[in-house]
DNA sequence: TTATTTTTGTTAATCAATTAACAAATTAAT
DNA sequence: ATTAATTTGTTAATTGATTAACAAAAATAA
């Protein structure tokens, strides 16, 4: 089957996650432009992606809220999707984890927290158990973990990262700052707050 | 003057901030394929970004370091750029104060913290002092405050972001999830990192 | 000198994402 | 009935971003 465009596969992450609040009466029907106004996009752009999945709306009442969170679950095969893990249990690596763990829309689950100090090494942090760095290639492979989230202070992660690859993970999110060698068919995304502040700066004028 | 395309704006803060570690020398050299594999992309990006902001390279050499990093503090207007505040001072608040604060690279000030917490307030945190949330209307003015930073627990928004607008704000950075009206001449970017897991766990296969 | 290599600078081509435009369906109002 | 109003579904057009292609420059080697 044919890969959606990235873009469309990110807003329907985001369709869903807005829509499981509006979901009260199983049948409440939603507009495209109501859609679009929780996303501050346009309308068109709704449509076109929930054409692109094959759903169908209503020509006057608009779309069925339930049926459509049902085939954005299936879209994204959910809930049999992905497991991660987290490296660096600090303030940020905490803040995910809470962040993520609460969530009965955010369909990848966490299993494993890694640190390399003693303190927070074997305590649980919101139901995810933290095991020494050196653990990752034995919880991984037995979890079959495909994604990685990096938080750690220590700017050289380049080793926890190849340990990573080795064990199979496929996907990582990168918060931490430094050069970085990665296969080209790792799916590598990495955010830094900073980037968004100096492009903001510049736009507002 | 043209603005430049956002991308190149974001490019060219990554490039500042990996060259300012390069910067050892001060007639140090680099060949745009070099910063390219810096940032994971395409040498053809890099020569291109340059050409926008009109910066020229050695036919033999590649593009002088020092010269480049000024070029890009002029094009974004370093260090007379904006001033910032952030909402909520958790694990998450915490984490982007520090990761702002001891970079000498990240021209945006962080002026101020506000919380609603009296534990946190009118403490110091990495130097950036904590104000009651009522005092963001005299704080933010006071300082020339443009961009603002959400990392609350409270789901209600709306009412701090409608005095930080009233304040004067132009930029908003929200990691809060939750509905939220923001009028359009608001320069506005949200992230959530559940996006970015159910995105990855999509395409990893 | 003359070819060879390497790298920049720039235009053109391609690819991706968004938005405009409008027909088709449905309902409500006249 | 007929008309008007609203909303979906889809194609076409536009805009934005990336990559390909290649000439020009400079250094090196033959
Ligand atoms: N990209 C962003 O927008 C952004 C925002 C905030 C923080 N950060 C970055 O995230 C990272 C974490 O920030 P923080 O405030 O949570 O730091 P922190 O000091 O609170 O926590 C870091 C944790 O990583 C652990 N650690 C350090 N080295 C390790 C290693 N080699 N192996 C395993 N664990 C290790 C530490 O024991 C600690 O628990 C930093 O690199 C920071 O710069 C990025
Ligand atoms: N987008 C993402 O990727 C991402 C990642 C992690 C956390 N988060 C979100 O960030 C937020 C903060 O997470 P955290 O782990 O730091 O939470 P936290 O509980 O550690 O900290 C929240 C802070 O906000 C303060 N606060 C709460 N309501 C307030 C109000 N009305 N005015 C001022 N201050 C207020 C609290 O006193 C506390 O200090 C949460 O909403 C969380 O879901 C988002």
């Amino acid at each position: 089957m044919e890969k959606l465009p990235p873009k469309t596969v990110e807003r329907l992450s985001q369709y869903r996650r807005v829509l499981s609040k509006y979901e009260d009466d199983e049948n409440s029907y939603i507009f495209s432009h109501d859609l679009a106004r929780l996303l501050k996009i346009n309308p068109v752009q709704v449509r076109r992606d929930l054409m692109l999945i094959g759903f169908s709306g209503n020509y006057r009442s608009g779309y069925r809220v339930q049926e459509l969170i049902m085939l954005i679950n299936k879209t994204l095969k959910t809930p049999k999707s992905q497991n991660s893990v987290i490296i660096g249990v600090g303030r940020l690596g905490k803040a995910i984890i809470h962040h993520i763990y609460p969530s009965n829309v955010c369909p990848v689950t966490l299993k494993a927290a890694f640190d390399i100090d003693p303190a927070k090494i074997n305590k649980e942090y919101n139901g995810v158990f933290c095991y020494d760095v050196s653990k990752i290639p034995e919880i991984v492979k037995e979890n079959n973990v495909k994604i990685a989230i990096l938080t750690i202070s220590d700017e050289d992660i380049q080793p926890i990262v190849d340990a990573l690859i080795d064990s199979g993970v496929k996907g990582i999110i990168n918060y931490v700052a430094g050069p970085l060698k990665i296969p080209k068919d790792i799916y590598f995304k990495e955010y830094d707050i900073r980037t968004t502040l100096e492009e903001m700066a510049y736009f507002i004028e």
